[in-house]
RNA sequence: GUCCCCAUAGUCUAGAGGCCUAGGACAACUCCCUUUCACGGAGUAGACACGGGUUCGAAUCCCGUUGGGGACACCA
């Protein structure tokens, strides 16, 4: 039996976790579910120029809205650099690293020089065999320049580069503080990650970071490199297109699973299915359908998702999600009890797409009065909705208000004046939404009562009059 | 430019040599249902990038071309 899985998910906290780390995450939190390992989470803030708190902050927010939780502790790279430091010291002793002090400009006049003749750059090895030792010079990895490197990658097979493609790499800053690639690899170690699953943007590093690996005497995990997911005009998904954050799309109103129903889609699949639940998705999961091609974001299925999951959510959940998350935008319902917010809910849930939608939809039904505006209908109509409402209010009165008694009184009423059905409820409608739009009339007007569902239609005639 | 990855409809994808006259989903369109809007139901249109191989047989394997993406930092 193979060792437990361990793997990770390391954002930098230098910018809103975007919906590409969305499901970058997601999909390690899978793959742990899935085989019965630990998802763990790595804050990556050795750049301490650009990392920020508050990304720090909107990730684990994230996250945590996602329902992504983590097994351990989080670890933060900027409070290992005792760690980095002495690891880069060994390197140093036993000759597989040394200090450079290449300036800037001495780089980028090198850098200019291979554009120039349509090369890439690679650092050349200037200070190699100088021995230099100031402390305050940075530290390049020896890196070998034949042969090759290569690795397995459980979505894609066998990858190889050649060694002299790569170049003596800087594993600590100027200021000691280390990189990226270095930081990486310690840390991986560190935490005996078994499986990196990561973007297809760092294919590159993964062979200088095998290296290390080796010289370090580290075993090297597994890799999977996942597809990216570009914008609608195929590029590097960006602010350019729309909601940068994921953190948006809970504002948009999208439910979590909605969100993480629609991710896992976008590069793995099941089959024929499109709609999972959290249990179905752990027990599904795996890396072979992982697909290996870019995948574009396309939120027309997001959309429909949205409203697949409003769907299927129980309304106790919704009831739970607005106190949670839509408070402010709910104060309306802070008077009612429970049960007749969740049969509104009820009502509702089925037409709407997402959050926002049926807090606005609740709205109508438990918020103020509308403001009727006679503007709302075709002038033609104004008179015919007027008298339909005004002899309606008559047979209103008499009902019980239960859905059943409205209808067929309501019913009764349209047969009286020998007209159908539908201009009836659509002044029904309009005398008690102010539009046209509305949840099934009797069972609105059931849970609207008596009171208010007359006050409303008084409203309404009186807005009708010219 | 160099290196790496990728290639089924507008989009997400199924497809592991014969089950494919290529399946599902979103979007589009048509019709049905209907008290509105949705939902739902029934349909229509739409794809294996191209060229060579290999094979009795290729969307599936190989090579090339084209196209797309990514990486080329004292960013991650």
């Amino acid at each position: 039996m193979s060792k437990t899985t361990r793997v990770r998910f390391a954002p930098s906290p230098t910018g809103f976790l975007h919906i590409g780390g969305a499901r970058t995450a997601l999909f390690n939190w899978l793959f742990a579910k899935a085989t019965g390992g630990k998802f763990l989470l790595r804050i990556e803030d050795t750049d301490t120029e650009r990392s920020e708190e508050r990304f720090t902050k909107d990730i684990f927010e994230s996250l945590q809205w996602l329902g992504l939780h983590w097994d351990e502790e989080p670890v933060y790279q900027s409070a290992r650099f005792d760690r980095y430091q002495s690891i880069a010291a060994g390197l140093m002793a036993k000759g597989e690293a040394y200090r450079c002090r290449c300036t800037s400009a001495e780089l980028d006049a090198i850098r200019a020089e291979c554009t120039k003749q349509k090369r890439p750059f690679r650092y050349p090895g200037t200070c190699r065999e100088k021995g230099i030792t100031d402390p305050g010079a940075v530290i390049r990895v020896r890196v070998p320049r034949t042969g090759e490197t290569g690795f397995t990658d459980l979505i894609r097979g066998p990858i190889s580069f050649k060694n002299q493609d790569l170049d003596d790499w800087v594993i600590l800053r100027g200021n000691q503080s280390p990189t990226y690639n270095f930081s990486v690899v310690v840390d991986d170690h560190d935490l005996a990650i078994t499986h990196v699953l990561r973007g297809e943007d760092h294919i590159n590093n993964t062979p200088k970071q095998i290296l290390l690996y080796r010289t370090l005497g580290y075993e090297v995990p597994e890799f999977a490199h996942l597809p990216m997911i570009l914008g609608p005009d195929r590029s590097k998904l960006s602010k350019r297109h729309g909601a940068a954050s994921t953190l948006e799309y809970r504002g948009m109103g999208f439910l979590p699973i909605a969100l993480i129903n629609f991710l896992a889609r976008l590069g793995w699949s099941h089959g024929d299915q499109e709609i999972f639940t959290l249990n179905e998705l752990q027990a599904a999961f795996s890396l072979e359908h992982i697909g290996k091609a870019n995948a574009v974001f396309g939120i027309d299925k997001l959309n429909w998702m949205g409203g697949k999951m409003m769907e299927l959510v129980p309304q106790g959940e919704l009831f739970d999600y607005l106190g949670r998350y839509f408070s402010v935008e709910t104060q309306f319902l802070k008077d009612y009890p429970k049960p007749t917010v969740e049969a509104g809910i009820g009502i509702i849930q089925g037409k709407v797409k997402n959050v926002l939608d049926l807090i606005e939809q609740l709205g109508c039904l438990f918020g103020e009065d509308p403001v009727f505006n006679r503007a709302a209908l075709k002038e033609a109509e104004v008179p015919s909705v007027k008298e339909i409402l005004e002899g309606a209010v008559a047979e209103l009165e008499g009902s019980d208000f239960s859905k059943g008694d409205l209808e067929s009184r309501l019913r009764a009423y349209a047969a009286k004046k020998q007209i159908k059905l539908t201009p009836v409820a659509q002044a029904v409608r309009f005398g008690v939404t102010g539009g046209k739009v509305s949840p099934g009339l009797f069972e609105m007007l059931e849970l609207q009562g008596k009171e208010r569902v007359l006050r409303r239609i008084a409203l309404a005639v009186e807005a009708l009059k010219s």
